[in-house]
DNA sequence: TTCATTTATTGAACTTGTTCAATGTTTTTG
DNA sequence: CAAAAACATTGAACAAGTTCAATAAATGAA
């Protein structure tokens, strides 16, 4: 089960065996069925978690009662609501699985314990922490650049695994646009080809 | 000139007088004139920069030639842009002062040196880069899900002293509208008091 | 397999925001 | 101080995207 887990931490940091061990075993395996919720809005987000197996996605609810989808988190992705777990604030998302899911989680408590114990950790969780940054980023500059056409096709060719195991209100909610604008999308560009 | 950096990173971190001179030698003062640029797109980002004084602006052109900024930095912000610094890629990004600035900047050999052997620098990264994510995380909730208007009242709330400073062009182009919407934005707000 | 639920498509009316062009106001700079 | 440049406002026509409602298609659970 860590095997992902220990392989993902070794292409981003040099780390002995031991300290691995000690590190991995950290992290408890959590077993989440499809349309379950790993974090509701209001909880405070008490974990951080790895992605060893399944897809799940990110999301907040609106006053309207729409899903802005914030990410999907596939395996060897990061997962967490990583406003309410630095700050312990009531989280303002949900975290919902698509797939049956395997997630591997740790607690604040015990990742402070990483922190201080095990120097690597810093730099292993400033490594990911800035290349979360720097895809939020690029997101960013393209929702304010872009129109939901050209976002739907980057979306398309930047992921097209991922692409495949989701539906369009899913994608749609990701965009932030309605499903039936994408609907429309779809039309405009399949008559294209 | 360094005062204002030292006083910010004992905010964040423990660190030992000696390990504070030794990492803040690393740095050089900048002066940068209004309107004048500290990286253009095309350009690798070289520097990480802390901002002693002054406001300056972190922005990208579109294909029709409109601006959209993705921050602003004021005193004790940190400005680069993450993506090209850490991936040695050319950058998307302008950054241009707003105001005649100082900012005390780091060269990435330099950085790279005190992750070495300051290994408190990795955790003062670290939680750095947790909180502008964070703070890109709730600016992306915000942009998905409320109207030009919501988000308009909400900047001028949430930034009062920032706002002061800036034209109703940038906050345009910082909200992702163009300046004559909010010219009505503000017309509509004004009408109702 | 069947019934219920979720997902996808489509059209029409509507809202939000853009674009362009004209005009007025403020700020900068020689 | 005067002229130029940058900034702000306004209106009209337009484009992008939403909302609602109806229908069809796909999926899932008993």
């Amino acid at each position: 089960m860590k095997t992902l887990l220990k392989e993902h931490i070794s292409k981003h940091i040099l780390i002995s065996d031991n300290e691995m061990e000690e590190f991995c075993n950290l992290f408890h395996s959590k077993k989440i069925n499809k349309k379950d919720l790993l974090l509701r809005e209001g909880e405070i987000c008490k974990f951080e978690g790895f992605v060893a197996k399944g897809l799940l996605r990110v999301y907040h609810i609106d006053q309207n009662g729409y899903e802005q989808i914030l990410y999907f988190a596939i395996e060897n992705w990061w997962i967490t609501d990583i406003d309410s777990f630095t700050n312990e604030t009531p989280s303002q998302l949900f975290i919902e699985a698509i797939e049956d899911s395997e997630v591997l989680v740790i607690s604040k408590k015990d990742k402070e314990f990483a922190y201080k114990n095990l120097p690597k950790i810093e730099k292993l969780f400033r490594i990911m922490t800035q290349k979360t940054h720097v895809a939020l980023q690029r997101r960013m500059i393209d929702n304010l650049s872009k129109t939901a056409d050209q976002r739907y096709l980057d979306f398309i060719e930047k992921y097209p695994q991922l692409f495949q195991r989701l539906t369009n209100l899913q994608i749609a909610a990701y965009l932030g646009i309605s499903h039936e604008f994408l609907s429309k999308i779809r039309k405009k560009i399949a008559g294209k080809k």
